[in-house]
DNA sequence: CTGAAAGCGCTAACAT
DNA sequence: ATGTTAGCGCTTTCAG
């Protein structure tokens, strides 16, 4: 492997003026540029990256800290980092956190050791010390969901508390009338703002009690135990909006074994727009965040941060779609009531 | 952030004997060895990666490259790769490659600059002359799947061959007589594996035909396009042997489309073992593949070879296993005919 | 057992 | 416009 000295050497120049070359930073004349160009061909001159690290404090390298990638959620997510990364010349380091506050520092150490430009958190246990902190030594921070207060990051999220009312309405337009909601864990500000989005868009109608609220865990078998759960608290409901499409999936698991009908007897409606939503029968209707586009910009931000580009911190909340599908499929529903 | 420099005048003694210290290379007293201790919490010191990467060209930095990180299957492979090069001091860099060569070539240039310590290839594009590139440049190479020849790397895969003959005696034990299978693309030495499998099981009876065998994409669209093709075909199938689970998802939703009874009509039976198997309606049988550990497999290989302590390349197979789900349950089935 | 010193390959003043 | 040079923070001979 040829080094910068090398290629001076061949070109006739000094080290300095091929590393100005290089990172076009200041002036260097047509002709030794092509020289340099020459010289660099020659020797097919590649830059040491881990060098260039160590004297400018830059390693074109981000990472990704997640709850798991193999939660069906995020591989989406991480891909969309890691295109959009790629594009701007950065690579992407992936950490699986399990939502664990341990894990997720110890990732940060060791991260800093290496010189990481930049992290995006997409993660629940992150308190907002630890983002200002990291800020504080000059690691770009952006986060998904979890806003810290004092704006000390840029956040990405969706809204949330708006496509649990969707989902309501969605319901209620499908000739719904008792609506259950499976909420995920209040740790989570996504499981908290779709659980009030559902509160507010059902406590004035007569039929509603907080009995129909259960907790799920985010999870497929969390969704199966509050159903189960659910239906025998209240038989007669006749729809159920869950807090992730996770849950509703176990939901549909679980009415299928009860011999429930759905969307006969009972519609169900998930959260996400994960691709699972589309192979389950019946399809599964499902509020959809745009869950690459959450990916694509929440990385832009970041190499925007970490650029020097980015004017300041905002929170971006991005809109949710509902999309409607078999699982709430009502003959008796009046769209255009 | 305290530097070795730091360290040694604060402990008395030169950065050589701090080196050896942290590195645990050479004699130190134990004196002095408490007196660095002492120092290196006083000054919370924490060693540079990236200092140690240029000057011992070694990074602690492993890349996964793999087709695209939102294929079903990759997900929970990439976690264990993480957890596993985690688990020994180990970073992970995700490169999504698309199976395009292009994209592949542009990483590796990318991962040598970083002086990457080795890399592990999920991919199929890959030619054997990149392989022993690799190795030959001293970048330590695993592989899945792809076996290049003249065993220039080691190679993790499962029985594919095998695994297919489990998914046809297992469909013909459950009372099936017309099976018919969705192949994978030919580039992919998997789908060729499955394919040969099915047909050496099946050649042999009466009701064997070419056209049973039919082309798909590995994707869900695919195989419902092949399935719909294949019914029209041969209407009186009544097993379906997709190459891989995707493609049984979509036998599944093309069946239940045309109103075929599922496993009634028609067994299906997919190969993998992603999630999504165990939410289908019904869920399908497929011949799983022990995916996490062959994830855990390869990137404990890949570690070893960085550090130098195996012994060979070899090829490692791993079993496969059928299981069976709702999807090829039949009551005229004779398990222990 | 420990220290001095020469890099690793590049960047960034500072000087010319 | 270009060259000189001092680092970046650590590893690793080679002496002692």
């Amino acid at each position: 492997m040829a080094t910068i000295r090398d290629v001076a050497k061949l070109a006739g120049v000094s080290v300095a003026t091929i590393s100005r070359y290089l990172n076009k930073s200041g002036y260097v004349n047509v002709e030794t540029e092509q020289k340099i160009k020459k010289a660099i061909e020659a020797l097919n001159y590649e830059p040491n990256a881990v060098a260039r690290g160590l004297a400018g404090k830059k390693t074109n390298t981000i990472a990704l800290i997640l709850p798991d990638i193999s939660n069906p959620f995020f591989p989406e997510l991480a891909r969309a980092v890691e295109d959009v990364a790629s594009m701007y010349g950065y690579t992407v380091i992936l950490c699986n956190s399990d939502d664990e506050g341990v894990k997720e520092k110890s990732y940060i150490e060791v991260l800093k050791k290496k010189y990481i430009d930049g992290i995006i958190f997409a993660s629940n246990t992150l308190d907002s010390a630890d983002v200002e902190q990291m800020t504080k030594k000059g690691i770009p921070v952006v986060c998904l969901d979890r806003v810290p207060p004092k704006q000390s990051c840029s956040v990405v999220r969706s809204k949330n508390r708006e496509g649990a009312k969707l989902a309501v309405e969605h319901l209620l337009s499908m000739g719904c009338r008792k609506i259950a909601h499976i909420y995920g864990p209040q740790e989570f500000i996504t499981a908290k703002e779709r659980l009030a989005g559902y509160e507010e868009s059902v406590k004035h109608l007569d039929w509603y009690s907080p009995t129909f609220m259960i907790q799920g865990d985010f999870r497929i078998e969390g969704g199966i135990r509050a159903t189960e759960l659910l239906m025998e608290r209240h038989p007669d409901v006749d729809a159920i909006f869950a807090g992730n499409d996770l849950m509703a999936v176990g939901a549909l698991k679980a009415l299928h074994r009860m011999g429930v009908q759905v969307p006969g007897q009972v519609a169900v409606c998930g959260f996400d727009g994960i691709g699972m939503t589309e192979i389950t029968q019946p399809e599964l209707t499902t509020v959809a965040q745009p869950i690459y586009e959450m990916g694509a910009l929440v990385s832009r931000i970041l190499i925007k941060k970490i650029e020097g580009t980015l004017e300041a911190d905002q929170t971006y909340e991005l809109d949710v779609a509902l999309v409607p599908r078999e699982s709430t499929l009502r003959r008796n529903g009046h769209e255009s009531s």
